[in-house]
DNA sequence: TTGTAAGCGTTATCAT
DNA sequence: ATGATAACGCTTACAA
């Protein structure tokens, strides 16, 4: 069992002062450059190591930056966090991320938790249930810097980071009106998340802009669940005036639609086009007839740490919030024409 | 600017000692009722929450248990860490994630990164580059206990958590035969990794069992991208003697063989019949042919932080390490039978 | 029942 | 250039 030395072996090894030991392992200058080399010889062979907790305890710093997404399982998040991981450990920082799993009550908690864990900076995407932000106020209130990415909080003091929701669903939507489709439905989670808010948005100015109707009944929301989704895509085509064509609006929802198809034995593209927010590899390479609105997940969470990052370490300066808005990548695949 | 209160805060605050205001607000039994009842007050008041880092100094823990897997994005080792996560902070501990992005080279820095961050103990599933241990074996030197999960090193004192990988493989392989296959692949990683060395054996035994002959030829090693898959599948299917049907190793392997066979036009079950290891429910739902050996990663997730977290706990025992096997399941969606 | 003081590992402010 | 010491927030003998 080989304990970890600290700076008080090392200088009762060399019988000097602790305060030598600790100017010779930082960057004193007053320091004799020979028990500077005695200082680093001794702390190799005694396996000396800092200790950050000793660190952040003196420095009232973490080195840590919290991390809440709905779910580490999902792929859009996964690769959020990637890019985020990327940043941070770059700079000498670490993460910890907790879960919500859509539910607003565990977001408080985590949040709550992380706050107590005494975190540097918090990145968050709020979770479906979150339509009050008091949780996200109470750190601000606390100083804790913040970042929100894809869905945030308008009222709510941070960085945020998204992608340009409302381009991507414009851009999908008149791609699939220019494929011929007229009679267009949206899929979407509903009108007051921030992203599919502004993208029911785009949905609505694709079709306006292009003389088409904006009806109400067109819109469907829903959770992403396949369930529901199945059965009102049943419905759906079990009327004479058949949908050509969805808008999906987010990942799950993507997914579920495809599953649906099917399983309804609906074909893509000849029975309806599809197009939409999609991050999963897989339904891209195995749907040639799907359109998918990706969103650069890396480079968001990467910006995300990044613009943070900076604010933890310029806490003396005013804050001025960032607003970073990243493009979407519209990956049409096969023409969604209809025959 | 809302500072957090300590101790010291509360005891100013009610002019009495730090100790008795700690006495207080832990489980001390030698406290007066009133005065526990006063400090809680205060301590609300003040909005005190008790710092981790201090405990953690002098407690020398730090409460925290370093997780490192390949790639967090995928869903396997994604569902795995929402185990891990579910146990852990019910007993009070957090996780520090970190990805070796199948690279022994980061394996290595992040082991001493957690290790110099001082965790108190590490899950590991190893990168697919490490064949040598000398890293963790550091680790247990430190005393820090490992539990290793579904990649596992043989050598090393640690519990280990896998899946009966030969008996999943095993199934696969005999479902195959079943469906009236004869000729059948395995396109796996190698032969040195613990879990896909066992899947080797378990296809080994299958055709063994079933008076079919083992042929070298038929085992085609791949580290799961697409391309090199796609060429060996071209080739095979340009013999004479096509293949009857293909086990799968891994889940990257199954989904670059599904995308493979779709961009080549083989169509699955007529031309080839497929079953193998995967986890991702995409796959599953989209490919009805497809006879999946399906890993429990949530199970196994909790199991890998329990067996640790007991071990952390009770150190002063010796430690008896676990061997824990879990079984897959076999999730057969549609006959693979030839025509 | 309460207070005093040492200690966890480190840095920083004094002196020397 | 170096040493002694206080401080970070907390727990815990030891004294009172």
């Amino acid at each position: 069992m080989n304990k970890i030395a600290t700076i008080k072996d090392i200088a009762k090894h060399l019988g000097i002062s602790i305060a030598t030991v600790s100017r010779a392992l930082g960057n004193s200058q007053s320091i004799k450059p020979e028990t500077r080399e005695k200082v680093l010889l001794a702390a190799k062979e005694l396996n000396y190591e800092p200790n950050p907790i000793a660190l952040s305890l003196k420095a009232n710093k973490s080195k840590t930056i919290g991390v809440i997404v709905p779910q580490i399982a999902n792929a859009f998040f996964g690769n959020t966090i990637e890019g985020i991981e990327e940043v941070v450990w770059k700079k000498g920082y670490h993460i910890m991320i907790c879960q919500s799993y859509e539910s607003l009550e565990r977001e408080i908690a985590n949040t709550e938790l992380l706050s107590s864990r005494r975190i540097d900076g918090l990145i968050i995407s709020t979770s479906l249930e979150s339509t009050s932000f008091t949780h996200l106020q109470k750190l601000i209130d606390k100083n804790i810097p913040l970042t929100m990415f894809d869905r945030i909080a308008d009222g709510i003091n941070g960085h945020k980071v998204v992608v340009d929701n409302y381009e991507g669903a414009y851009n999908a939507t008149t791609h699939l009106i220019n494929s011929g489709n007229k009679n267009i439905y949206c899929f979407t989670f509903d009108d007051f998340i921030s992203n599919t808010h502004e993208r029911l948005h785009g949905y609505k100015k694709a079709l306006e802009d292009n003389g088409l109707p904006f009806l109400e009944d067109h819109v469907f929301f829903t959770n992403g669940d396949l369930e529901p989704i199945q059965q009102k895509l049943e419905a759906l085509f079990a009327q004479k005036q058949k949908p050509d064509a969805i808008f999906m609006s987010t990942d799950n929802i993507s997914a579920s639609i495809i599953i649906a198809l099917k399983k309804l034995n609906i074909s893509v593209p000849n029975d309806v086009a599809i197009a939409g927010f999609s991050n999963n590899d897989l339904d891209q390479c195995l749907q040639p007839a799907l359109t998918t609105v990706t969103q650069p997940c890396f480079e968001m969470g990467k910006q995300a740490a990044s613009v943070l990052i900076n604010t933890i370490e310029n806490k003396e300066e005013d804050i001025t919030y960032q607003n970073i808005v990243l493009r979407t990548t519209l990956h049409v695949r096969e023409s969604s024409q209809r025959k």
